[in-house]
DNA sequence: CTGAAAGCGCTTACAG
DNA sequence: CTGAAAGCGCTTACAG
C-alpha cells in the first residue's frame, strides 16, 4: 500500500465498487444513485455523488453496463461507399441528420460503418451495436446482412431489396420516375436518355447494356430505371460512377456522344442531373431549350446552381427519422411496419417542350 | 427441454460456451479458435467453427469482449455542430475521411458524437469509446473535455485550445492568415474587412465588437483573426453563423453596408469567401476588380464555382489521418507528439490590386 | 430505502 | 496444444 488509501491508483479508473465503499453504501445502492432506476434516499445519493467526485469517478463503465444490460446504446449506420463520397451526397447527409436527431433524442449514439468485410476484425463483424440501418443505393448488401442477422441485430434497410427479417424504408422510386418521364412525354419528348446511379459494386462507368441491367442488384438505380422505362421502354442509359456532378457530366458526355439527337435527359439524382446540364452547356446547348433535364431527390443544393431543377422530391430527412424510429421501436420490442414514402414531381426551369 | 438439444432457443443468441460444448472443447479453446490469439490445432479449430455454423453463432459478443479486454474498438469523433451543418463543410468531411481511413485500417470504428451534454444519458457521458477526437472550430470544448478526461479517454484535439492531457493537431492558422493578409497588403490594399467563423456557441451573427472578440473562446476563428490583424490591426470584422456560403453572403452584406469603401475581404473559410463573392456580385461589384476576396482552407469545392479562389491551403485529409494515428498511438501506449501543419498561400483569380 | 448475491459472455494468465 | 479458473465492472431481481 504505497499509495494513499483514499486516492485511486494513478491511471487506474476507479470503479463503482470503490465509490460505494468510500460512500459507505453497497454497490447496488451506488448503482441506483447513478442510474436513478430505483429509490435512493436523497442524502444517500448525495453521499455517493460526493464520493464519486472525490475519486474523480466518471460514471459507470459503459462496457460493463452494456454486458450486463445487453444494450450498447449504439445504432450503426452502414454505408456502401467511402465516407468521403457518401458525404458529398446531400441525400445521405440529410438522412443522417434525421437519423442522428432521432436516435440522439433517445439517448443512442451513431456508429458509422461501411459494409466492407475485407478486414478480418473490426467493422460490421465486431462493432458493438443494438441495431443497424443499412443505407441506400447499396449494390450488394447480402454479405453485410448475413453477418448482422447472425449477430441478431435488428436491421432496417433504407431503399434496399426486401430481405427476410429486415424492415424497410422505401420511397416511390419507380412511380416517381414514371411521373417524371410522363411529364417529359406530355411535353412532347420522344427521344429521352437516362443517366443512372452505379449499377455494380466497383462503380463501373459506361453505356448500360441489357446484360448488365439484368445482372445488376443495385436496388434504387434499377427501380428508377424501371420508372423511366415504363414510359420510354427503349431509352438508352449510361451508368454514372456516383451521385456527383462530375460523374453526371462524364456520363452525359458519353450519352450525348452516342445519341446526339436526344431532346431530354433523366438523371437518377439531382447531382447527376446537374452534371448533365454542365455537359450540355459545354457543347453549346441551352437547357431547357435544346435539352430538357430532369433530376431526382429534390436536394437542397445551395450554391451549386441557380437553376431550379425539375425533379422528383423525396423526403430525405423524414426517411432518416423514420428509419431511426423503426430501429428504436424494434429495440423496444414494439411492432415495426415497413414504410414507403410518396414522392412528388416538382417543376423547375430545366424542362420544356422540345424544339421544333 | 421442449426445444431440441441441438438447436439454440429461438431468439436467444448462442454463446461461446455453447459452441465450445458442441465442439467438445473448453471455452478457452473455442475463444482461441476465433481470435487466433493462441495456438489451436487446425482440426480443433475447424470443429469449433463447424459448431458455430451449426448453432448460427455470429462470433464472440463484442460487449463481453470489450469488458474483458478493456477495449471497445470505437474511436469517437466529437463535433460541435449539428451533423447536417458539419457535413456541409468540406473540411470536416475530408478530415473525417482521413480519420475513417486510418482507424478503419486499424480495426476501429467511428462513433459520431456532438459535444452537447444537455441530455442526461447517452452521448459523451455514456458512449463506449477508446479514444476521442475533438473536432475543429468548437467554441467551447471545456465541458466535453472535462467529462472525457474523467472517463480517462485519450483525447486528441484538432484545432483546439491547448489543454492539460490533450494532444493537439493544429494548422498554422495565424501565420497562414498573416501571409494572406500580407499578400493583400503587397497588392496595395489598405481597407480590408474580415468575415469570421462563429465566435460563440449560439453562433450569433453580426459585427464583431472589441468585447465580443475578447470574450470569445473560438480557437480557430480567433487565430485566423489574429493573423489578419497582424497586418491590418484595425480591420473591421463581421461574424458569420457558420462556414457556409449563405452565411458568408449574409455577413458580407453587413460588412459592405457598414464599410462600402473596402477594397478587399478576407473570409475565414473558403465557403464564407464564396458567399462574399456572391454578395459583392449582387451589388454589381466585380471580383477582383472592385473587391479582392481571400479564403482559407483550399477546399475542393466542385460545382460550387468556376472561380479559383485565392486562399490558404491546409492539408485537411492529412490532418484527419494524423489525428487518428495519434489516437491509435495513445492506445498502443506509444508516445504522442502534437503536430502543427504548415499551410500555403495559393493564388487564384479573386485577388488583385485595388482600383485607382 | 438498502444490501448480498448472482451473473451478463467473454479472454487471459496459468497449469498441465 | 488444451482446460479449469478467475474476473473484467456493472445491474437487477430478491430479501430484508
Amino acid at each position: 500500500m504505497a499509495t494513499p488509501a483514499n486516492s485511486a491508483d494513478e491511471g487506474a479508473r476507479p470503479t463503482l465498487a470503490q465509490v460505494a465503499a468510500r460512500a459507505g453504501v453497497s454497490a447496488s445502492t451506488a448503482s441506483l444513485a447513478f442510474s436513478g432506476a430505483g429509490p435512493v434516499a436523497e442524502e444517500t445519493k448525495q453521499r455517493v455523488l460526493a464520493a464519486a467526485r472525490e475519486l474523480d469517478y466518471g460514471g459507470p463503465d459503459p462496457r460493463a453496463r452494456s454486458l450486463r444490460t445487453g444494450r450498447s446504446g449504439i445504432i450503426a449506420v452502414v454505408m456502401e461507399d467511402r465516407i468521403r463520397d457518401a458525404f458529398r451526397d446531400p441525400m445521405v447527409v440529410t438522412m443522417l441528420d434525421g437519423i442522428a436527431d432521432e436516435i440522439g433524442a433517445a439517448g443512442y449514439s451513431l456508429l458509422l460503418l461501411t459494409d466492407s468485410l475485407e478486414r478480418q476484425q473490426g467493422g460490421l463483424r465486431d462493432a458493438p451495436m443494438d441495431a443497424a440501418l443499412l443505407l441506400g443505393c447499396s449494390t450488394d448488401l447480402d454479405p453485410a446482412v448475413a453477418v448482422l442477422s447472425r449477430r441478431q441485430v435488428p436491421l432496417i434497410g433504407v431503399e434496399a431489396q426486401a430481405r427476410e427479417g429486415m424492415h424497410l424504408v422505401d420511397v416511390e422510386n419507380r412511380a416517381g420516375m414514371r411521373a417524371g418521364a410522363q411529364h417529359l412525354h406530355d411535353l412532347g419528348h420522344r427521344r429521352v436518355g437516362i443517366l443512372t446511379l452505379p449499377m455494380d459494386r466497383p462503380h463501373t462507368r459506361g453505356a448500360l447494356t441489357a446484360d448488365w441491367e439484368t445482372s445488376s442488384v443495385a436496388y434504387t438505380g434499377r427501380e428508377r430505371l424501371a420508372g423511366v422505362r415504363d414510359v420510354f421502354p427503349d431509352a438508352p442509359a449510361v451508368v454514372a460512377a456516383g451521385s456527383l456532378p462530375e460523374e453526371g457530366a462524364l456520363a452525359a458526355r458519353t450519352l450525348l456522344d452516342a445519341h446526339p439527337d436526344l431532346t431530354a435527359i433523366v438523371g437518377q439524382s439531382d447531382l447527376i442531373a446537374l452534371g448533365a446540364i454542365q455537359a450540355a452547356e459545354e457543347r453549346g446547348m441551352t437547357v431547357p431549350r435544346d435539352l430538357s433535364v430532369l433530376g431526382f431527390d429534390g436536394a437542397r443544393i445551395d450554391g451549386l446552381t441557380d437553376r431550379r431543377l425539375t425533379t422528383i422530391v423525396q423526403p430525405s430527412v423524414e426517411k432518416g427519422r423514420t428509419a431511426a424510429r423503426m430501429a428504436l421501436a424494434a429495440l423496444a420490442g414494439e411492432p415495426v411496419t415497413s414504410v414507403v414514402f410518396p414522392v412528388e414531381l416538382r417543376l423547375g426551369d430545366t424542362t420544356a417542350a422540345p424544339r421544333g
